[in-house]
DNA sequence: TTCTTGTATGGGAACGTTCCCATATGAGCA
DNA sequence: TGCTCATATGGGAACGTTCCCATACAAGAA
């Protein structure tokens, strides 16, 4: 219960002998006329009292609050630290200050950054949902951005990587490379109802490829260094598993590096006797060893195409829905062995 | 310029047939007795409405937003990620919502968040500071905890590693192994009249071994990934390095790792022709090849301090100030040579 | 002169809460 | 009956701004 002998534009108003509607045509920049002998008595009573707006004051009275909240799901995975400083820096220019939330993947904590978004705290957000219920984001009516594509898209601004795509361009690198068992590990973000893009596109390739769903090797697991070792665990304990597998798309980086490592500890050697391919290409994918093979995401244009969606929409709520997915880019490195060149 | 046609208690309290008073003590947890019906009415009117509490509101009236702000200069480094979210579980437990400023070593981006601190938005804020000037943190009168130990500390909490400790515990292990023309790469923080304690205790330990202190192999570097390449190319600038220096103490483990790196593309092998340690011990470095031999520094309960000691402060702020600071550990991998056994 | 126009200023009502104070009611007790 | 006390409620003044409206004055046009 602190004091605080805040100081109002009542007292610099007294001290510069002039009303507060004058001192709060000073400070606030919305124009109306000052007289400069006015504005620089003003000025000086500021500096004398030390006066320092109070922004939780204007946000009653004007419903702005100029800050922003960009909520992850993991603030010390690159991928997502990157693409909130790229937004960042798009929004900064635009006079708005950027806090960052992070979900941890975990709903409360996403419900409670939700909830201070909804008491009126900032004025936009761009998210990645930890969960598949947009509706609820939608329905807040405060400017937001989703950050990473959901199939069942309803009516909100989208930026991410065209992960349909992306998810693709891994898998056909994989079959030119030879393989023909590959599993998939990934998340599915809780939802039953939905199946993840990523998902998706393992589907419809072994479809067009005529391959059969082997339930077995499809993991649903978490994006994160543990579900890496969950993965390398649940891959070991399968029976005759050199048989049934002989390369993985993992979900992101984080999951594929976390792997690699489990593997090599227990004998495996990533790019010989198994190939693994990511999604993301975060810094550590170029320094393990063996290197990750994997789809480069493009975290800076995501991050400002962010920003910029952003500022539209508080610009004018009202606007058309709009969705900028960016096409993910094949790096390869040593995590994919050569098995046959066949086409 | 949104409609926001935002109910408010008023209305609440009209739909209910009560007072606005009544409706506050309902939706304000602080007490004040409502008779049972009278708490059911308003219950039921605000779910009707669609009412939700605006915090700015309260906020203006109380003087508190149950928020805290954590600044941090590098949210992409695994270790301030995960001293963030230790704090930020504390935190939350206690009530407060936590968010993320990213200053990104950037002097305007700091001060950009210090003037939101300023203008009432936070209960409370945790900062590693880009800038050695305290005392414009000190003088804003907000609660604050200092993430890192600063030599020239006056008046506020703070936790950290003990650095200087940390840093000696890492000369002596160059030392032990037989390394005899160590230098040290760190940052300065942009200040000239402090020495940082990494610098210091270098400078101690080598006043104790009786060894000059090079000028030249005293490196000052941003402790980043981007540092790292310019440390690399500094070192193979210096001419006859091989026989200036046989190790590196690198400011952080980014810094580090980064090195090792950019050395190994030159055809330098780290762990033979050339010793580096590390401090920090972030998840990196276990995995990067050669592994780096680092001192641990104890994120988790650093983070949990702060919380604590950010805490105590909001609920006195006339407490007297604390220092809690945590020993590092020394992690053996192989990033470090064993040149000689003497001792 | 008188009427308009523009600039400069002040007064007061919001914004949505909380909190202090006053009042009403009824129970318990002398 | 009259007094105290606890519980329940409402009215209005804050909190620190912005913003609308009214007004004062000077300068230029009729």
């Amino acid at each position: 219960m602190s004091k605080k002998p805040s100081i109002s534009i009542i007292e610099v108003a007294q001290l510069a002998g002039v009303s507060k509607s004058t001192v709060s045509r000073v400070v606030s920049d919305r124009g109306g006329s000052v007289s400069p002998e006015a504005e620089a008595k003003v000025l000086a009573a500021i500096e004398e009292l030390g006066y320092i707006r109070n922004h939780i004051a204007v946000g009653l009275r004007t419903q702005r609050t100029w800050m922003v909240l960009i909520m992850v799901p993991d603030i010390a995975n690159p991928f997502w630290a990157e693409t909130a400083r790229a937004a960042q820096d798009g929004l900064e220019a635009a006079g708005y200050s950027v806090v960052i939330g992070n979900t941890d993947w975990n709903e409360v904590r996403q419900e409670r950054y939700l909830g201070l978004a909804r008491s009126g705290r900032f004025d936009g957000l761009i998210l990645n949902s930890v969960t598949n219920d947009l509706e609820a984001i939608r329905s807040m009516r405060i400017p937001t951005v989703l950050l990473g594509e959901r199939s069942e898209n309803p009516c909100l601004d989208t930026v991410g990587t065209d992960t349909l795509a992306a998810t693709r361009r891994a898998l056909d690198y994989l079959w030119a490379t030879g393989h023909r068992r590959i599993a998939i590990a990934t998340s599915e973000y809780g939802s039953e109802r939905f199946l993840s893009l990523r998902r998706r596109a393992y589907a419809d390739f072994l479809a067009e490829k005529g391959l059969s769903l082997d339930p077995a090797i499809v993991f649903q697991i978490r994006l994160s260094e543990e579900g890496g070792r969950e993965l390398a665990r649940s891959i070991l304990a399968l029976p005759d598993w050199q048989r049934r597998i002989d390369s993985i798309f993992c979900g992101n980086d984080v999951l594929a590096i976390a792997t690699i490592e489990a593997l090599g500890e227990a004998g495996v050697i990533v790019g010989r006797d198994l190939s693994i391919i990511g999604l993301d290409d975060i810094p550590a994918a170029a320094h393990c060893r063996p290197a990750l093979t994997t789809v480069r995401k493009q975290r800076e244009k995501t991050g400002r195409a962010a920003a910029e969606l952003l500022l539209a929409r508080i610009a004018d709520p009202e606007r058309p829905f709009e969705k900028r997915l960016f096409p993910g880019e094949l790096v390869t490195r040593e995590s994919v062995a050569e098995r046959r060149a066949d086409q």
